[in-house]
DNA sequence: TACCAGGTAAAAA
DNA sequence: TTTTTACATGGT
């Protein structure tokens, strides 16, 4: 089964780029995921290194084979179009470098949107670390493996849970309500993510943050990393007001105004753009310049 | 030890 | 209306 992606796509340096933020780091790529009510396995490989062409190494038999591969487009990021980005970014004397060395990098997508939402709320206020580590055990709890990795549990699996078991996995009561609140909500259906597509970036932004929990920083980096939105920008994030003042302005944290006042040249490539400075500060820090 | 880390809603002023 | 506070864990 062939994923045919917009190149360029370099998935090997992009699934570096993933694994990179620890957990797993499996040499070879792998997604975890639920398909047709199955914790299911999902084997990555791309073809040719010069070819934007995936194949599925393993996958679920027969069922609903065209959606599933719509399903790994969205992931992979399979349509975004990097080139128009990068000639832009080859004007600017900051980008310019990034955008060479990590050429073909593309952000991958979670899974799923309950996945991503409740991820978002586990990263509200606290380190990315700390996120994790309560992540890690409410998946190992109330989710499911599958060869050795966890899927992330399901709107179901939550819904009817107590506040008492998400505060033992060391999420905040207010946190534990959020979750089970938008399990319930999205179990219902009276969340319903099939009309967010026609929703331009700002309406969908303001209907996010009408759920509790949801702020607009939330909503934010909901859209830019679980939709693949790339103009949006969660730009009261302390990690990316430090950032752009690392790239852009000496090095001072810059505020929420600042950043959206130095991205607004990079419209409609905001996201995709500190993306990039993301990863180049990160490769950086962790010395593994791999682009070459 | 204390403080900061990819915020939000609710209480207090 | 605007400002202040409580909240959870992990790293330094």
């Amino acid at each position: 089964m062939k994923i045919t992606c917009i190149g360029p796509y370099d998935f090997p340096l992009s699934w570096r780029f993933v694994t990179s933020f620890g957990g797993r780091a499996a040499e070879e790529a792998a997604i975890s995921l639920w398909w047709a009510g199955k914790p299911t396995l999902v084997r990555i490989e791309q073809i040719d290194r010069r070819q934007p062409l995936m194949e599925i190494k393993s996958r679920p038999r027969a069922v609903q084979p065209k959606r599933f591969v719509e399903h790994m487009e969205e992931i992979l990021n399979a349509h975004l179009a990097l080139e128009p980005f990068y000639r832009r970014a080859r004007k600017d004397p900051v980008l310019a470098p990034i955008v060479k060395a990590f050429r073909g990098l593309k952000p991958f997508r979670p899974p799923d949107l309950f996945q991503m939402m409740v991820t978002a709320i586990t990263e509200q206020q606290i380190s990315l670390a700390a996120a994790r580590s309560i992540r890690e055990r409410v998946v190992a709890r109330f989710g499911a493996m599958v060869d050795d990795l966890p899927v992330f549990p399901r709107p179901a699996d939550i819904a009817d849970l107590s506040l008492n078991d998400l505060r033992e996995c060391g999420l905040s009561g207010r946190k534990a309500e959020y979750i089970i609140n938008l399990a319930g909500l999205m179990e219902s259906g009276e969340l319903d993510a099939e009309q967010w597509s026609a929703l331009p970036d700002d309406e969908l932004i303001s209907l996010i943050s009408s759920y509790r929990g949801f702020g607009q920083w939330t909503a934010e980096y909901i859209l830019l990393r679980g939709l693949g939105r790339m103009d949006v920008v969660p730009a009261a994030d302390i990690g990316i007001r430090k950032l752009i003042g690392f790239y852009f302005s000496e090095g001072k944290r810059l505020s929420e105004a600042e950043v959206r006042q130095v991205l607004e040249e990079w419209s409609p490539w905001r996201g995709l753009a500190v993306f990039y400075l993301f990863a180049d500060y990160r490769m950086r820090k962790m010395g593994l310049d791999q682009a070459q």
